[in-house]
Parts: structure tokens; sequence; C-alpha cells
DNA sequence: TATGTCTTGACAAGATTTGTCAAAGGTAGC
DNA sequence: GCTACCTTTGACAAATCTTGTCAAGACATA
């Protein structure tokens, strides 16, 4: 809840937006995009959506982002982080290998 | 979810207990400990703890194979999926770097 | 002070997780 | 077939977490 949120206050600071109109033109609480901007809160996947098609951001480049947030999440204060982080790492090579999931 | 049940039946098997008796020496519920051993529910941090304490499996081993099935849980079925851990791995790698967190 | 912006906290509604239990499925022996 | 035993499944309520909404607080600056 970092990466993301560094991404589109970005991205409304270079639009000049306030958070008001940001939060008018995305249809999301203000306080809420306050909270997801500084990392306080994560979006939903709806949200998203939203700052993707409003901000004409890469609906990729904000997967990423989100989905590392919340990975970080998890992982973030344990010891035993990057040893997890690479066995799941081999887990999903191993799915996108084996064509028909498992 | 399927690391850790691996993991936690092979264990039972080994020491040929029945799920009945692992319950009851686990405390857990024989219902849930089907289900974790299956994949099918999450284990809690204190089952793992349980596990590890009853079983005589070293925790972090336990920690390890239970973070990354939440991990993979999180982003198992996204196409972003290699590139968000790989994100979040670097935020971890930093995090250790700085001490004092971040 | 007054005005405008951003942040914070409380709250309820909704969703998800958790543990408990009983019933259903499956297997092996009789 | 029928028993006896073990495992899995599903329904349920209680507890917990998430989400959106709103108003008040904090902060800057004219």
């Amino acid at each position: 809840m970092k990466k993301l949120g560094k991404i589109i206050r970005k991205e409304r600071e270079k639009r000049k937006l306030l958070l008001r109109q940001a939060s008018a033109l995305l249809e999301i609480d203000q306080a809420i995009l306050s909270k997801i901007e500084r990392g306080e809160r994560k979006a939903t996947k709806e949200q998203i959506l939203k700052f993707s098609d409003k901000y004409e951001i890469e609906e990729e480049e904000l997967m990423i982002a989100w989905l590392a947030d919340k990975v970080y999440q998890i992982v973030g204060d344990e010891k035993q982080a990057l040893k997890a982080l690479k066995v799941a790492e081999k887990e999903v090579k191993y799915k996108t290998t084996v064509k028909y999931g498992n």
C-alpha cells in the first residue's frame, strides 16, 4: 500500500487536480482517496479500474503495484519474507508452465 | 494453501495419527484440520504455532509455507503475478537494508 | 481571521473468516 | 447386503475485517 499510492498521487499532481476534483472525476470518496494515496488503505479492484480509466494509466502497471502492495502487506514484517516469496514465485512459474493450472 | 497442507498431512501420516487423534493432540477441530491439510482452508497463525509445537516441525519451515500459500492466493491467477512478486521482493530487500524499516 | 485543502476518526453496513457440529461419502471386513 | 470406521462436506452463527460515508480536525496561506 505504497507503490500504488505513489503512482496515483503523482498522476493527480501532474494533472493539477485537487483531491476534491479527483474524487469527483474518479467517483471515489475524497477521504478514501486520501488514504489510498498515502497507503493507509488499500484500493479495491474496482478502484484500480477507475484509476486506469480516468487517469489513463496502463492497467497492468497499476495491477503490479497493487498486487505488490498486498503481497508486501502479508510478508513485509516476517523474517521469512524473502524465502516465502521465492517459494511463491516458483509456484507461479510452475503454474504457467503446466498449462492447465494446478 | 497447499504447501503447508502437504507438510502437515505428511507429518500426521508419518506419525500414523488419525485425523481424530491429530485433532485431539493439536486441539484443532477435525473438520478444520481436514480442510487445512487439503488446502481448502488457510491456517491461522495460532494454528501454525500448534503444528510447530505438537508436531515438532521448525516454525520457520511452516511459516515459509504458510506465507507462500497466502501470497500465492493473492497473485496466483493474475497475469502480472511474477512482476508483482519481483516488485514486492525488491521492497523486502530494501527494507532489510535500511535498518529502521520504512 | 477566514478560506481552502487535506487528513483523521467514528460509525454502520456488508463481506469474509472462523469454529462447531452433524450428515454424507468412501472403504474394508464380515 | 450390513457394520464399523475414517474423512470430507456443508450449513450455521459468532467473530473479525473491510468498505464507504460523513463530520470534525489539522494545516497552510492570504
